[in-house]
DNA sequence: CTCGATTGCTACTGAATCAGTAGCACAGCG
DNA sequence: CGCTGTGCTACTGATTCAGTAGCAATCGAG
């Protein structure tokens, strides 16, 4: 039974909580995309992710609706209150990420293939 | 070479690769706990953060330092000023898991044993 | 310098999660 | 009935994570 033990939210606390719901995979990204695209079906979630796993995306959407950050009606998926208060709070982040993103380039033009995080090698110590 | 295929931040948005970086086990809770917490060692932040393993934790301390949030000096990680900034951004996060905690505690308060997202169970047994 | 304690980090194994594909049950339509 | 669209499950292989052990480097004490 690895639902009561592994993935624990290693603390009581609500913020380490939503860290571990937010911490999967595409969970940011189907909330996000609930709140900007509005309502989409299980297919339309996919495409707009970027084919996502119909198990994971299946797995995210049961948890996001377990925390009652979304809902399902005839019409598909959508963001419920709570979505769209916790989609609220990732607004600035969004404003963030593009300044902090343009630093990134400006500081690293080279090395910014993909991801910019996960590089090769740092070697050269010191 | 991993680095360059996979976590290929499935879009170019900025958002999206915020969220690649964050939403990794523990990339939050560590620059959570180092904007909360202070300058911490290694074996501090795995102590606060639960036992995390030191194959993980140095995987997101790289990407973290990769992605100019937090530093190393001679006492240790730290959060840098982009940290920070990034860390202004998730406090009203903290807010509103609190509430948000509450209202899933009262609408459910037999099924919170730990995560509450991830159900034991859906396919009745067979 | 040697001892012991601390720090940063790597290596290894097994478990959990994820990606990718195929396919099924159900509903609406002609 | 056949066709299409939607929601979802099952299966396999790859990636990531957890947990443990251990090593090189550093620092204070003797």
């Amino acid at each position: 039974m690895p639902e009561l033990s592994v993935r624990g939210s290693r603390s009581r606390k609500p913020i380490m909580v939503l860290f571990d719901l937010l911490g999967r995979r595409w969970a940011m990204g189907v909330l996000w995309t609930l709140c900007t695209s509005g309502p989409c079906t299980f297919r339309d979630l996919q495409d707009q992710c970027g084919s996502v796993s119909p198990s994971v995306l299946n797995a995210r959407l049961k948890e996001l609706r377990n925390a009652k950050l979304i809902g399902h009606s005839g019409q598909g998926y959508h963001a419920e209150p709570l979505g769209f208060e916790l989609h609220e709070r990732l607004v600035p982040l969004g404003a963030w990420s593009r300044s902090w993103a343009a630093l990134l380039a400006s500081d690293a033009p080279e090395a910014r293939h993909e991801t910019a995080f996960t590089q090769p090698d740092r070697s050269s110590g010191s």
